[in-house]
DNA sequence: CATACTGCCTGTATGC
DNA sequence: TGCATACAGGCAGTAT
C-alpha cells in the first residue's frame, strides 16, 4: 500500500521525468477512477507545470488545471517510453514523449480533476493534519497531537487530519523501533515514549524514502520498480516469525478493522 | 464535538 | 482440477 514514502518517491520521480512535457490527450479506460470529479479527464491539456504531494495524494498541476491521484491500495502511477497496458490499465494520459499510464487492479483509487479554487476548498474538506517531515512537525506539536486521547496510538498515528500520510506499515513499524504496543491508548505515553516515537517516526519515513519505498502489495514506482524498503521492515508482515530484537514471536492482532503487527514480548 | 463501524473492490490464498 | 469462500485495507459516509 503506498503511504508517504512511497507517493513520495513518485513524486520526485515524477518531477524528474514528466515535468514540462505536454499532455496530448487522455484515454479513460474506466470511469469509476473519476466518477467523483468535477471537471472531465479529457479536459485534462497542457504543459506540466508542478508536482507536489499532500498526505498520501499526488497533485500534479496542468496548464490551469489540477489532477488529484489517490493510489489506495493498489494504484500504479507508471511512466513508459512505449505504451505497455495490461488488465489494471484504467487511465493514459498521452504525453509529447512517452506515456503516463494509471493501473490499479482493485479500483479503489481516484483521480480528481480540479481548479485550483476547486482543488483548495477541497483540501479543506478533508482537513489534513502535520506532515510529518515538515519543520511545522515539531516535538511540541506532536505532544499537542497526542494530547489526553482515549484513541490507540496505532489508530492516532494513521489519523490522516491528525498527521497525514502514515498508513498501517509505517505505524507499526515505528511502533515496534519504539518498543510501544500498537494498543496503548495515546494518553498512555510518557514524556520519553513519545519523544521516542516523535524520533522513530521521522527516520523510518526518512529511510524508507531513501529506499523507494516497501513494496508490500502491489506497488511499483515510477518506472515499475519495486521498492527495497521491505528487507528493512521488523513487524509488518512478519506473523510468527522471531523478533529481530529479541527473538519473540511476532503476533497479529485486529485492529480498528486492520492488520497489526507487533512484538508482545519487547513491546511495552 | 469525537470516535466507531461499514462498504467499496478484485487478485490471491485456502478449503473441499 | 475446479469452484466457493475468506481475506487484504484507505477512506468517505454514516452511526453512536
Ligand atoms: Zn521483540
Amino acid at each position: 500500500m503506498p503511504e508517504l514514502p512511497e507517493v513520495e518517491t513518485i513524486k520526485r520521480e515524477l518531477e524528474r521525468e514528466i515535468k514540462g512535457r505536454t499532455i496530448i490527450k487522455v484515454k479513460n479506460l474506466d470511469a469509476k477512477v473519476s466518477k467523483d470529479s468535477p471537471i472531465s479527464l479529457e479536459k485534462v491539456k497542457g504543459r506540466i507545470r508542478e508536482i507536489k504531494r499532500r498526505a498520501k495524494l499526488l497533485l500534479i498541476f496542468v496548464d490551469s488545471l489540477v489532477l488529484v491521484i489517490h493510489l489506495k491500495l493498489t494504484g500504479q502511477l507508471l511512466y513508459q517510453k512505449k505504451l505497455q497496458k495490461d488488465k489494471s490499465t484504467r487511465i493514459v494520459f498521452y504525453l509529447n514523449r512517452g506515456f503516463l499510464v494509471f493501473n490499479d487492479p482493485r479500483r479503489f483509487g481516484f483521480i480528481k480533476v480540479f481548479t485550483e479554487k476547486q482543488l483548495k476548498d477541497y483540501l479543506q474538506k478533508v482537513d489534513y493534519g502535520i506532515e510529518p517531515l515538515s519543520k511545522k512537525f515539531t516535538l511540541d506539536a506532536f505532544k499537542k497531537i497526542i494530547d489526553n486521547r482515549e484513541t490507540k496510538i496505532k489508530q492516532l498515528l494513521m489519523d490522516q487530519s491528525k498527521i497525514a500520510g502514515i498508513g498501517n506499515v509505517y505505524s507499526v513499524e515505528s511502533l515496534f523501533e519504539s518498543r510501544i504496543l500498537p494498543t496503548r491508548t495515546a494518553k498512555s505515553l510518557n514524556e520519553k515514549e513519545i519523544t521516542t516515537l516523535y524520533k522513530a517516526l521521522r527516520k523510518i519515513l526518512i529511510k524508507a524514502i531513501k529506499y523507494k519505498g516497501a513494496s508490500v502489495d502491489t506497488y511499483l514506482d515510477l518506472y515499475g520498480k519495486k521498492g527495497k524498503m521491505v528487507p528493512f521492515l521488523k513487524v509488518y508482515g512478519r506473523e510468527g516469525k522471531p523478533c529481530f530484537r529479541c527473538k519473540g514471536k511476532i503476533k497479529r492482532i485486529m485492529l480498528g478493522g486492520r492488520g497489526t503487527y507487533f512484538c508482545p514480548s519487547c513491546q511495552k
